[in-house]
DNA sequence: CAAATGCCGACATTTTTTGTCGGGTATTGG
DNA sequence: CCAATACCCGACAAAAAATGTCGGCATTTG
């Protein structure tokens, strides 16, 4: 099943909620999860990653917490998920196979990193903000 | 990790091989699964799946096997993914957040689906011969 | 210093994926 | 009719991944 895993859904959720709040006020992964009722280790995990990850800054001590660092427009959802699962495809791995172009296991083998790699590539278009607007629309029409 | 399932892609595999012969061979399950190296039985499991959503013939007995119903340009990866894993959505269960317009708990979760749901349309936008056909493009370029 | 909070590794639990087995049923060829 | 081939199906087993928890450390604020 293509499905979003829960690490990524926690992001998305924990992003957009950096979102709203306003300007450069700093979020506890406290006060994140106990808003949408997240286990907050986990979330604490999911955040870090995404601090290292540089979409997100984060400042430790006493009334510390985790800011945006750029705003929605500039986050890919492939970012978010390749931050938290690491790379997604292995970019074609040297491997030249230019010369089958007839059948062969290679050719087939080959054609379903394709898949892979398209679904990967509209996912680094995809920004968070274009998922926003889209559910604004839907929103207004429905 | 947004990757694709062993499931779907041995049916790929088979999708694709199943493409390049010609006319209306049959192709057994052993076939395939000897020729790419995958476990008979498991491969077996999703060739009969592929058969009962309609995308493959299968004929039984001996000297029988599978064959494609239509052209790949008609089969879509969301058609694939879907009959091997169920329903990958829950196409909006009822709930109306249509109130919510401001930041709210459902509001954000909301945003989530959408994700999934774009995901999904672009699954089912794209072909498997599209997939083919990006495939031939690169090789000639690269 | 104590409290708050990020950071990190190890582990435990649960769920999903992947693979296997045994026993059907249908078709073909001899 | 019989044996071989091959699809069909449910149940189980094994392996891997996702999810959640714990303990301890580091840093900042008051």
């Amino acid at each position: 099943m293509i499905k979003l895993s829960k690490k990524v859904e926690y992001a998305l959720v924990a992003l957009l909620h950096l979102d709203f709040v306003e300007g450069d006020k700093l979020v506890s992964t406290k006060e994140i999860s106990e808003t949408y009722g997240m286990p907050e280790e986990h979330l604490g995990k999911v955040l870090q990653k995404l601090a290292k990850q540089g979409l997100l800054v984060s400042v430790k001590g006493a009334h510390g917490g985790y800011r945006l660092s750029r705003p929605l427009t500039a986050i890919k959802l492939g970012q978010v998920a390749e931050g938290l699962e690491g790379k997604m495809v292995k970019a074609h791995e040297g491997e030249d196979h230019t010369l089958c172009t007839e059948f062969c296991t290679c050719y087939v083998r080959g054609a379903v990193e394709e898949v892979q790699m398209n679904l990967m590539n509209y996912m680094n278009e995809v920004s968070l903000a274009d998922i926003l607007r889209t559910k604004m629309e839907e929103q207004k029409v429905g």
